[in-house]
DNA sequence: CGTATGACGAGCC
DNA sequence: AGGCTCGCCATAC
């Protein structure tokens, strides 16, 4: 598989386990470019079709759902997280204190590949 | 190659 | 406290 930043994603993104969740910019961290926080959503906006990805148990850095894109997606999020027994305070936003998960770093995960 | 975009984050007003 | 702006990084065009 071509290693791009976006596959990287995709694969820190899958090996996030279920009822829990992480930050775009964890990720972006883990990946050895904390400031690519823009980048992951990028990735994960360019999700291929066909490819199961829990892009859903990715969530901004203060637990809440991003929403800027449009309005459906993050209530599929929302829903898809609730169901995995996930808490929602009234504000919207997930307990990071629970339900956080701070993904291992994964460098190498994309490191070698050559520009 | 330069510009524009985007599911973010931190800082400033 | 809440809202706005700038910055960062990786692709698309």
């Amino acid at each position: 598989m071509k290693r791009s930043f976006y596959q990287a994603v995709y694969q820190v993104v899958l090996m996030i386990p279920p009822g829990r969740v992480t930050t775009y910019g964890r990720i972006a961290n883990a990946l050895g470019s904390p400031r690519a926080s823009r980048a992951v959503g990028y990735a994960l906006f360019n999700t291929p079709d066909g490819l199961e990805l829990p892009w859903h148990r990715v969530v901004n850095g203060r637990g809440e759902v991003s929403a800027r894109g449009g309005g459906e997606r993050p209530l599929r999020q929302r829903a898809l997280l609730e169901s995995e027994g996930i808490a929602f305070n009234d504000d919207g936003r997930i307990d990071l204190r629970k339900n956080c998960w701070y993904p291992p770093p994964c460098e190498e995960l994309w490191a070698e590949q050559p520009k």
